[in-house]
DNA sequence: TGGCTATAATAAGCTTGCTTATTATTAGCC
DNA sequence: GGCTAATAATAAGCAAGCTTATTATAGCCA
């Protein structure tokens, strides 16, 4: 009992998570490249085509990122022409996100890709098996997000 | 049928694990931060902890990273005095990683934490639902090392 | 109204992934 | 033995996370 000394690495649960994370991304972002986006971008345009026009503060709390981290990927896909800031008129504080027109094209590539490689790695579990292990991993989440330690900076 | 257009993006599967597997990482970072080594870095070090000397290269296909992320990793480990790398006498392309003796300690803290973190997010699955959950974890990862585009210049 | 506090965005700096390219050395073949 | 191919490590550059700090503007309240 108590043994645990030699756990076996193979099988510690954070990093196999992180590694199929990892992988996703990595090969989400090959298969992208073309089109020139990376599935980071890929997920920002995705929440503004169904809320245009958001505020960044509004639209980093939707993604879950920190504040800095979408301003730079912003800075990016409006660089390459993908959406536009523009300040609000009645905050001089605030700038609206706005995707342009060349947006919509790529976005059906993007989606057909991420639902491809989406069927391709969970090949071999049937539907009542993903819809359980997409409810775990909201589970998980959840626990995160309920961390003490995971509150930053609450003032 | 057919419907799908406004898929929720809630549940959307690579997204949620991808937060899941962030949300992880830097709550480690910050309960780690005291003493100076982050999740990445820990990894590293527990793989030479159980063999020591290894070979960059074999480390890095080991921990199954490229080789230049693992340099760099390797450079602030040296920095700090956790390891050092040595020539090997038989292959001068070669350097060897070897572990200090400042380490044990902190291994030993680090260990604590990753343990504490695991419990703290898989709190409410039962033993059996953990060990499906990795297993299904693993599954996912081979459908991923077994896709073609995964397959990075095979020469 | 004038001054503190809160908020939006950005700047700056660090880490860890990746890819592609270089350099040094070894190994293998003719 | 000498050339070519393969391998180990590193350099360089990009992306996307984070944190902390700065700047501009709003909002509140005394």
């Amino acid at each position: 009992m108590i043994a645990m000394q030699r756990e076996n690495l193979d099988r510690n649960f954070g990093f196999i998570l992180n590694d199929v994370s990892r992988l996703m991304r990595t090969n989400f972002d090959r298969r992208a490249k073309s089109i020139g986006l990376t599935r980071s971008q890929w997920w920002v345009l995705t929440h503004l085509y169904r809320r245009d026009g958001l505020v960044q503060a509004e639209l980093a709390e939707i993604l879950e990122i920190e504040r800095p981290t979408l301003g730079r990927l912003l800075d990016r896909l409006e660089a390459k022409g993908w959406l536009r800031r523009e300040p609000d008129p009645g905050d001089r504080r605030v700038k609206r996100v706005y995707l342009t027109d060349e947006v919509k094209p790529a976005m059906k590539s993007l989606r057909r890709i991420a639902a491809d490689l989406r069927q391709e790695v969970l090949e071999g579990l049937n539907e009542k098996e993903r819809e359980r292990l997409v409810d775990i991993l909201i589970h998980l989440k959840t626990n995160l997000l309920n961390l003490p330690v995971t509150n930053k900076s609450k003032t």
